[in-house]
DNA sequence: TCTTTTTGTCAATTATATTTTACTTTTTGT
DNA sequence: ACAAAAAGTAAAATATAATTGACAAAAAGA
């Protein structure tokens, strides 16, 4: 999988540290760095989490192409 | 969590049967038929599969206001 | 009605997402 | 350069997504 650069985007933008995001969305920073670092998939009810966080949609932060 | 109906709705536009669609993404009737009835929270990657095959967008089929 | 297909459901197992603790590396600010 | 904060990483444990096999209920077609 590839790194999640939009989230890493969309997280900057919102000014938050992984482990402000991680804290937001109620799980570890670990989680959210894995996430960030594409090394794991999350269940559709984290990306939803994240996304009602940064104010985005599934589509912009988690849609990817090919896969 | 609750039904997913745009997704059965989907499906049914295509004409696609639980086991179809379960074999079109690669996993079992029963995980189908579990994420259509809400049971769990399917993996972000097995969604992206799923709008793939019925050619809907995360969210067309995946997001829910509230949770 | 009869038959077949589709859906619903359950128990037991496997695969993997997520946690916890802990440490290293990189970045940021002074 | 120095200190502090943020990000990267790893092993072991836990929670839960997904599988397998099997059977019952409901829907669809003849």
């Amino acid at each position: 999988m590839a790194k999640n650069l939009k989230l890493k985007a969309a997280r900057a933008e919102k000014d938050m540290t992984q482990a402000d995001l991680a804290a937001a969305v109620g799980v570890t920073r670990q989680t959210m760095n894995a996430i960030e670092k594409g090394e794991y998939n999350p269940t559709i009810k984290l990306c939803r989490a994240i996304c009602r966080v940064l104010g985005r949609t599934l589509d912009d932060l988690f849609w990817e192409d090919g896969e």
